[in-house]
DNA sequence: CCGAATCCGCGCGGATACTG
DNA sequence: CAGTATCCGCGCGGATTCGG
């Protein structure tokens, strides 16, 4: 339910740039969605150990709107303990060229710092 | 354009997405450099029209730190009245395939809305 | 016409503790 | 393991006013 997962834009043109950036532009929604993307499927700590800097707070949060957003599926699995993994749905899949542009620019133009982070695009 | 005047990322793969977000990612930012990409130069005001929602002090504002990134190229013209003018610099032309992926998607996702953003893949 | 300055509400997002 | 709940600081961003 709550169809139009995304706020409803009066958009003229060029705002769905704006639009989209909305849906991805969370804090850490551009990592996930990236890493989601490489990984396929990725369980919760999974995601956590590769984000290091964000709070379990957070990771949920954002993965919630992600789901929310139907960009994002949820599987829990009813074990002890506990596992639930997460994958792109196939609308999230949709958005592969848009964070492959936004990693592909990033590399190019920023990631020469540090040791050159994994430019196995 | 041999500076980068981002700020400096700890980038571990997949980092460079959130980076590249941080620079396009302000509330304004995406409208405003598709805006400068379509239209080659605008002045302060046309930019603001085009953008009936911002304020003005968001408009400057966004507009300081995408020159501030070195993406925007600001020209004062010093007349009376005065005249400001605003284009996408070289590097941030560099840009335009990140915007037109979002843009694409948007349209694509986002823009026949209205009543279903249903991911109906 | 193009801003800078000020005031301020609000929600993002961090830290921490608790639970099934 | 995978969350939820609560507290709270901080800065984003809106509204308004003043200036060159």
């Amino acid at each position: 339910m709550a169809r139009t997962p995304h706020a409803r834009f009066d958009c003229t043109a060029g705002c769905t740039v704006e639009a989209t950036l909305e849906l991805i532009g969370g804090k850490w929604k551009g990592v996930i969605l990236y890493r989601l993307l490489e990984a396929d499927v990725l369980r919760f700590n999974e995601l956590r150990r590769m984000l290091p800097r964000i709070t379990q707070r957070m990771l949920t949060n954002q993965l919630r709107e992600l789901e929310g957003a139907g960009l994002v599926a949820r599987t829990v699995y009813p074990e002890v303990p506990p596992r639930v993994e997460y994958r792109l749905s196939d609308y999230g899949r949709t958005l592969a060229p848009v964070i492959r542009a936004l990693k592909a620019w990033g590399d190019q133009h920023i990631g020469r710092t540090a040791a050159g982070a994994d430019q196995a695009a």
